[in-house]
DNA sequence: GTGTTATTGCGAATCGTTCGCAATAACGAA
DNA sequence: TTCGTTATTGCGAACGATTCGCAATAACAC
């Protein structure tokens, strides 16, 4: 096996960079990088949008056909005790969706006519923290904001 | 036996005019107004917090120990489609929470040190919502804002 | 009263999520 | 490089909240 000894450092390879970081995390908190987190971890980080976690578990289960169920939602779990990952509960009827974490205040968009759930940044939330310490005395530490309705590419039907 | 034939109106009772609500809201939709949904209606209404459908049921029990499960599902279904109560979800941990309905637009503190539930109502929703047409062109049906945090009455802790 | 039919009560079914446990594999040390 | 420890997996069974199917019951209009 003619392996590279010295120099001679591998091609970068664009899914390193972001299992690097799910890598070092895990490496840090004395916890073990395994099959089904990398897999999970990706998928998380290809995703187009929020995932369920069956959602999650059809698609890793695409990647890597041995991917159990019970993993991906320890992977998730323990993903969200680490910090990268975030659950999101919007409602009453629809499942926890999960998305990798990003800057604290973001609000989320459930579309009811496409099923898709965006979030976006913004003032909004900032504003709604300063409403609530202004007008109630209230210390905002997490604020959920969480909108159903239609979005902006889905077609206005009359009521 | 004596009764009162022609005047003498019978001494208000405190829980007819509660009972009445329900009563004519469902004549009103073509409903049945029937034992378990009255119970569970008085115990939403006599509730002193927001309760669970689990708590809703062994209050309910405990009023009308022949109340089913089932029908209080079924009855708090339906007052929500009669726009009588309102669900609630705050977090995946915990299962839905109930409440009687109140003007639309409000949103709901938890307090994390009393563990208290509160809402209140404010231009903040309506502010939201206009946001949101106007910089994501999005059409705000249902605007959840669910705050955790620490209310005014309880003590500053620094961080 | 009586008939129609909405509603109940029951248990079984569903769905998302978690658990127990033996088998497996990560990774620090030798 | 191999080895041992032990965290992690995969499996199926258990779970809690909620819903469903269906025969029996009871509300309400007549």
């Amino acid at each position: 096996m003619p392996a590279p000894s010295a120099a001679a450092p591998p091609p970068p390879d664009p899914e390193e960079a972001v299992d690097r970081i799910l890598a070092e995390t895990l490496r840090r908190r004395g916890r073990r990088l395994t099959g089904p987190r990398r897999t999970v971890w990706r998928t998380l980080y290809t995703a187009d949008e929020h995932l369920t976690a069956g959602q999650i578990t059809e698609r890793a289960q695409a990647a890597d056909p041995g991917t159990n169920r019970a993993s991906v939602y320890r992977a998730l779990s323990l993903f969200s005790e680490l910090g990268l990952v975030r659950e999101l509960n919007l409602g009453a009827d629809q499942p926890a969706r999960w998305e990798t974490a990003h800057a604290d205040d973001q609000f989320h968009l459930l579309c009811e006519e496409c099923g898709r759930v965006d979030h976006h940044a913004g003032r909004l939330v900032e504003q709604v923290r300063s409403h609530l310490a202004d007008q109630h005395g209230f210390t905002a530490r997490r604020v959920e904001l969480h909108v159903s309705g239609q979005c902006a590419r889905c077609p206005q039907t009359p009521v």
